[in-house]
DNA sequence: TGGGTGACGCTCC
DNA sequence: GGGAGCGCCACCC
């Protein structure tokens, strides 16, 4: 079991006593004075997690340990001891949650501006095999045109893959860019069954059917039978033949 | 405070 | 079709 998550089992660093998950973590947290790290295998390969009291601070690729905690203490002003074999309740989850499927996993995400978390907390929504674009992001956060400061929050996502960052792409439907380079991000999305082909060039779909136009990847529009499927370019294209926005995946303001 | 920056988006050619 | 240029917005220094 502990192998599947690749967790490490190494003792917990001096104060961390016995705990079960992440509310016993967290009050050896508190007592140590040092957040606990994790090293877990990712779709992007060994990654280390750093968890604090308030939950999930970071989540990076793994080099080695110690320049990891020394990034981390430069980062946050924080120590790292590495997580025992009583966390592995917590460790599981985190494998999962990074694989993409729906886990509860706290983040600690305070030393980001509101809009920020907002931003995050729209991309954290993308369901695993969707993809929207950084304009959707803006609005959904509030602030329609800021496309490319939701950019410039990804940019600097310190919870890749909990926050699924490589989900947004750009207007057109191309992928766009990513932190670990742009074909990882393809490399992911392809994993996730996101139909990338497709996608480019006709970022939206409707059908006559039932008037209704979404995001190429939304669940509702996978399921148009191919002979009933449009594709457009745009919402306002869209909007113009005169199709209605899904209530699902909003690809336009109503 | 204001100018520089950027995982964007749109228009023009 | 695709690249250049510029606007936009939030953030940083």
């Amino acid at each position: 079991m502990t192998e599947a998550v690749g967790f490490e089992l190494r003792e917990a660093g001096r104060g961390i006593s016995p705990g079960r998950d992440l509310d016993s973590l967290v009050e050896r947290v508190l007592e140590a004075g040092a957040d606990v790290f994790f090293r877990i295998d990712s779709p992007l390969g060994p990654v280390f997690v750093a968890v604090g009291s308030r939950g999930v601070t970071r989540v990076d690729r793994a080099g080695s340990e110690e320049e990891f905690c020394r990034r981390y203490r430069e980062r946050f002003g924080r120590l790292l001891a590495p997580a025992g074999k009583r966390d592995l309740d917590l460790a599981e989850r985190l494998a999962a949650a990074l694989a993409g499927r729906r886990v509860e996993v706290p983040l600690d995400l305070e030393r980001m501006t509101p809009f920020q978390r907002r931003v995050m907390s729209v991309v954290r929504g993308i369901p695993r095999g969707e993809v929207r674009p950084y304009g959707w992001v803006a609005r959904e956060a509030g602030s329609p045109g800021a496309s490319r400061a939701v950019g410039n929050v990804m940019a600097r996502n310190p919870v890749p893959l909990l926050v699924p960052c490589h989900r947004v792409v750009r207007n057109d439907g191309t992928p766009g860019n990513y932190g670990f380079s742009p074909r990882e991000k393809v490399r992911l999305l392809r994993e996730e069954g996101v139909p990338l082909e497709e996608l480019s060039g006709s970022p939206y779909t409707a059908t006559p059917n039932t008037g209704v136009f979404c995001h190429t990847t939304c669940r509702h529009a996978r399921r148009i039978r191919p002979e009933n499927r449009l594709a457009f370019r745009s919402p306002a294209d869209a909007l113009r033949a005169g199709f209605r926005p899904c209530r699902v995946c909003r690809p336009a303001a109503v």
